[in-house]
RNA sequence: GCUUGUGUGGCGGAAUUGGUAGACGCGCUGGACUCAAAAUCCAGUGAUUCUUGAAUCGUGUGGGUUCGAUUCCCACCACAAGCACCA
């Protein structure tokens, strides 16, 4: 009976004690493999079988990389600062710098008992000043370019977790975190211009080998929309507004035009006797949650400013409405109303009698707003064309050349906020003089430390906790009176960088050695939870961009490779948590009771990497039950010297299918194939020294405690691991004869066996001969006959 | 509503460019070993119909292309995820 406790601890202390797994980045002779895992945040919860599926997979990349002669880069690590930690900290009354540091050994300690060969030495952690001494560097220098900017603005303020959030960070009205209500509030904040870095975000998805799910969510995040701005002039004041629409060919078909409540030019034109129901009714909006919103968006609300617009083009007076309908935070916060093509507006039209124009054929206007394409009516300079794009075009034109628009594009991506009314995050590296304006520290002052403080709780009114430490937040800098930022980064800044500093983590001079970077980035694979394609994966690619730019990093993209992990639900199929505790899976059992071998195998062998899959105890048996077979084999059989012909080309067969799986992570059919193998070798009752050492290394990134002891047994002194990959031999796997199918009329009705070197007319008279097939070819007519090597014969009869 | 996926036995899931559907595992059934059980090993296992042997049906539904479709095309249904008054 294979000891699996025993010998586990056994290897997992070789390891430790022998660096196996430790890499020289400076050994540039052999070719680099850089395989990473998104970095867990030490959540005091232990690891779930999730970070295992994950963690498993790129270990097994990274075991067989080795053993293929690359130099691999795996190093693991913490994303230890930010909102997550420090809720659960403030939940079991811990300060979160103690509390962190626990949970980093407690997961530390699980990730060895996973047989996961990751270079400690390379270890990093957000929360360490070493390390986010570089997170600030880079804040600075985003601050200088004018990319990290002071804004006042509309922020989502979550008043239970005391700070604004990320755009990201807040779903559906609530907060990701906790799901608390979240609402917009006027605040002056720190935020990253991403927007700038729209277009080459976009551009950029088309180099990288991502999911394509993930690339058209982050395409629907950025949100880029073709247009034009148009101006209108207001009637009877000197005022006007820009519209931002898709659609200028319809302009001839505006009958009004409508401003977010929160429009700067509301106030200014609204109309006397209007003016009372319009402020009641920014009001009204004004106390609104996003929530609230959304839900209500099914009848539309607005009132009448009482100022009229002119029609760039026809010169026609339209009235001039707010409503909510309208989003301040999106183009301009205006647009022109055209209800005859637009179904929005013409609910609205229909609610507040508005004229309904139709400006392009086709459709029924009695019933809904017309989207498609047609002849232009209505529309003088336009009538009579027929193509959209045309019509576009030229109108386009003419606006610019009556100088009242302009070709425009937009985007739906926002600024990143990027301040956090929090304690546990990297302090912003920002000072204010007596005027209030920031400026940076000097880099010698860096990092700034995070001063220790022994009431960290947020406030519910957006005042940090830092700011309670006064001698901190009010001091001298540089011979002059300061206060300082006392706002810190959030969760998302240590970790949109952090890939880069695993490549040279302890230096003390810049934030990774230039030469090093070249050689190591970028991230040849890169494992992770899918919940991560608009916050993380959008941040880090900016930051990578930006870096990129600056002459600081070496490639334009982080990550080449990406691939996410899918969901290990409970045995009732449904999400493992709180709502279902008995359905939920703790991996330290499993490791206990079968070993992380089991644990391994069992997750590689349940589906494919990307898809959602159940859990079964059963399974967890039957992957023990596979492992033991193995050691019994070995123990066992009959070890010889000679090779055994009966196995020739099943080994080969299964070194290529293995070897050429694993590199497309398809775990479960190399583990099939593997099982194949064993079953045939069980049927043999002896093995070939050569196959069984190839399988067992075939098998060793997989199940490395139980090949580690094996290949021992086998005589070895040297750790597996960086053993040669077995190689296979193409014309082994070739068999003299092949069994393939026969098709009559299209049903399968028999098999023949061929030699390849058969010709097509020795394989018809073949068939023509097998007693099964001669009884479907009587009193009948050949009309075809068709053999495809290898594949099928297919006879067509009449 | 839009976008992207997914749909195959009792269950998890396999199937190069269209070429013997259900590999492999679980479960189940039978056998060997055992006083007996467990473990282990061996064999069988999509459904239906009848007599050994075969026939028919079968990859969400309905059509189509093809000698041949889980795979390609059209329409639809169900589920999941993302976005959602984005002008």
């Amino acid at each position: 009976m294979y000891d699996f406790k025993k010998i586990e601890q056994k290897w997992a202390k070789y390891w430790q004690d022998n660096k196996t797994f430790q890499t020289d980045v400076w050994d540039f002779s052999k070719p680099k493999y850089y395989v990473l895992d998104m970095f867990p945040y030490p959540s005091g919860v232990a690891l779930h079988c999730g970070h295992v599926e994950g963690y498993t997979a790129t270990d097994i990349m990274a075991r067989m990389k080795r053993m293929q002669g690359y130099n691999v880069l795996h190093p693991m690590g913490w994303d230890a600062f930010g909102l997550p930690a420090e809720q659960y900290a403030i939940k079991t009354g811990n300060h979160p710098s103690v509390f962190t540091q626990k949970n980093i050994e407690t997961f530390k300690n699980q990730l060895f008992l996973m047989g996961l060969s990751y270079d400690w030495d390379k270890e990093i952690s957000t929360c360490d000043p070493k390390f986010y001494h570089w997170t600030q560097w880079i804040f600075k220098q985003l601050f200088l370019d004018n990319l990290a900017i002071l804004k006042d603005m509309p922020v989502n303020w979550c008043e239970e977790l005391g700070t604004v959030l990320a755009n990201d960070e807040v779903i559906n009205g609530k907060s990701e975190r906790g799901g608390f209500p979240v609402i917009r509030k006027n605040m002056k904040q720190w935020v990253i211009d991403i927007p700038k870095y729209a277009d080459k975000l976009l551009e950029g998805l088309n180099e990288i080998d991502w999911p394509l799910s993930t690339k058209e969510i982050q395409r629907n995040w950025i949100g880029k929309s073709i247009g034009a701005l148009i101006d209108f002039q207001v009637e009877g004041v000197d005022e006007k507004f820009s519209v931002f629409t898709t659609r200028p060919d319809t302009i001839y078909g505006v009958t009004y035009c409508v401003l977010s409540p929160e429009h700067e030019l509301v106030n200014k034109i609204s109309t006397k006797d209007q003016i009372e129901a319009i402020k009641k009714y920014q009001k009204e909006c004004e106390a609104k949650s996003d929530l609230e919103r959304t839900e209500l968006n099914k009848d539309k609300t607005g009132i009448f400013t009482g100022a009229y617009a002119i029609n760039p083009v026809t010169k026609k007076r339209v009235e001039i409405w707010i409503s909510d309908y309208v989003l301040s935070n999106y183009g301009t916060g205006a647009v022109m109303g055209v209800p005859a093509h637009d179904q929005r507006d013409y609910e609205f039209a229909r609610k507040f009698q508005i004229d309904i124009i139709p400006v392009i054929k086709g459709g029924n206007i009695d019933k809904e707003a017309y989207i498609g394409e047609g002849e232009y009516i209505n529309s003088d300079l336009l009538n009579g064309i027929n193509s959209k794009e045309q019509a576009i075009d030229k109108i386009v034109s003419y606006l610019e050349k009556i100088k009242l628009g302009k070709k425009s594009v937009n985007y739906r991506i926002r600024d990143w906020i990027f301040a956090r009314q929090r304690y546990w995050g990297e302090p912003i590296p920002i000072v204010y003089d007596s005027e209030g304006a920031p400026r940076a520290l000097d880099d010698k002052d860096l990092p700034l430390i995070l001063p220790e403080l022994a009431d960290y709780t947020p406030s519910k009114t957006g005042e940090s906790p830092l700011k309670k430490k006064k001698e901190w937040a009010n001091t001298v800098y540089q011979e002059e009176k300061v206060t300082r930022e006392t706002s810190t980064m959030p969760g998302s800044a240590g970790s949109s960088w952090y890939f880069l500093r695993y490549i040279d983590p302890h230096n003390e001079n810049e934030l990774a050695n230039k030469e090093l970077l070249k050689h190591w980035m970028p991230v040849d694979l890169y494992i992770g939870g899918p919940e991560h394609a608009v916050g993380h994966l959008l941040y880090s690619r900016m930051w990578n961009k930006y870096l990129y730019e600056k002459g600081l990093a070496p490639t334009s993209e982080p990550f080449k490779k990406l691939v996410h992990q899918g969901m290990i639900l409970g045995a009732n199929g449904i999400k493992m948590g709180k709502r279902y505790p008995e359905f939920s899976i703790n991996p330290n059992d499993i490791i206990r009771d079968y070993g992380a071998d089991t644990l391994r195998l069992y997750e590689m062998f349940m589906g494919p990497i990307e898809a959602d899959k159940p859990w079964s105890d059963a399974g967890v048996e039957g992957a023990h039950k596979f492992i033991n077979r193995i050691w019994n084999l070995y123990e066992t059989f009959n070890i010889t010297e000679e090779k055994n012909p009966n196995l020739e080309s099943l080994y080969h067969q299964t070194v290529k299918k293995v070897t050429n799986d694993y590199e497309k992570l398809k775990f479960n059919t190399a583990i099939s194939q593997l099982m194949v193998f064993i079953n045939a070798v069980y049927k043999d009752k002896e093995i070939s020294r050569e196959y069984a050492e190839g399988f067992i290394k075939l098998i060793s990134p997989i199940t490395p405690f139980m090949a580690e002891e094996i290949w021992q047994k086998l005589g070895h002194k040297d750790s597996i691991s960086y053993e040669k990959w077995p190689n296979f031999d193409e014309k082994c796997i070739q068999e003299e004869t092949k069994t393939i199918g026969i098709q009559i009329n299209g049903k399968l009705r028999g098999e023949v066996e061929v030699r390849k070197e058969d010709t097509e007319k020795e394989v018809e008279e073949k068939v023509k001969n097998l007693e099964t097939i001669q009884k479907y070819l009587q009193e009948k007519e050949i009309q075809k006959f068709i053999y495809i090597p290898n594949r099928i014969v297919s006879i067509i009869v009449k």
